[in-house]
DNA sequence: TCAAGTACTTTGATAATCAAAGGTTTACAT
DNA sequence: ATGTAAACCTTTGATTATCAAAGTACTTGA
């Protein structure tokens, strides 16, 4: 049971640094070759349609408020996302993708439904519910250390 | 399928995000507070005693040989990792870790077990099977990506 | 024995990040 | 109604991680 922990701990680590590393070089190959992984992750996280707040954004890539901005910054200029001022709340500033913003959305979300779906091969409905189950057990445990 | 192949996908993207910003709060809290998350990740890579080779190491982390040679120092000077000029070939260098290492090594080492062990809490030996497969099914995804 | 290749290091430049301070706007207590 | 505290975002200045490319030391193979 012990090998078997660290087995899958390292299968888990490893994954997790292919993916950003693949990700990376899909990226630098594509049509969206000025984007960093950085870049393409808030992109993921301004999602769709949405109109996330900045502060929302920020914590959930737990960034600080500067860095969010920068980030911001440097996506408007190059024209994924667009800033549009809260008329209840003018202090507030929600997140919103360009036309251009929303196709990297899709390639990125594309790629990852295609990972998923890999991970998901040959795995039967009822064991998709382990999967499931295993998940939430994670997320619960990270939220306890929070 | 479709909406469930998005929710596990976001669970796997937040719980990445999630051990990370973890990892990065309990180390800043430990006596290893002189150490970032990707210092951390540098001595795991190192392992406890393969004395692997710097340039394979550079490899496992995706990081520039130029990258690994600061990283290295900085871990030298502050006693976690020892360089090892090896006899067969003057060219390569052996990593090893120092005593403060290893306790590093293991603490980080630690904390991914029990991480493991609520991830794995109420499955079955048989649906940890399961779970092994969705897991070397990901890994050959991701080679063939690469 | 020397030309090419390998393993690491150095150099110079750039990205991403943070903490702290600064502005605008809102909420609240009096 | 008014002044103070708080919330939200931005700016500033410094630091860290990173890369590409050039450099050094060593090995290999013709």
């Amino acid at each position: 049971m012990k090998e078997r922990v660290k087995t899958i701990n390292d299968s888990l680590v490893r994954i997790y640094s292919d993916i950003l590393w693949i990700e990376e070089n899909e990226l630098r190959k594509s049509q969206f070759k000025d984007l960093s992984i950085k870049d393409m992750h808030a992109i993921n996280a301004i999602t769709m349609y949405e109109n996330k707040t900045a502060s929302h954004v920020a914590r959930e890539l737990h960034l600080t408020p500067g860095t969010l901005t920068s980030t911001i910054d440097r996506l408007v200029r190059k024209n994924y996302v667009r800033r549009i001022r809260s008329n209840d709340d003018r202090r507030v500033i929600r997140l919103g993708l360009t036309k251009q913003g929303r196709l990297m959305y899709r390639a990125h979300d594309a790629f990852h439904r295609m990972m998923i779906k890999s991970f998901l091969k040959d795995v039967e409905p009822q064991e998709i519910k382990t999967i499931e189950k295993a998940l939430r057990n994670l997320e619960s445990f990270l939220r306890e250390h929070s």
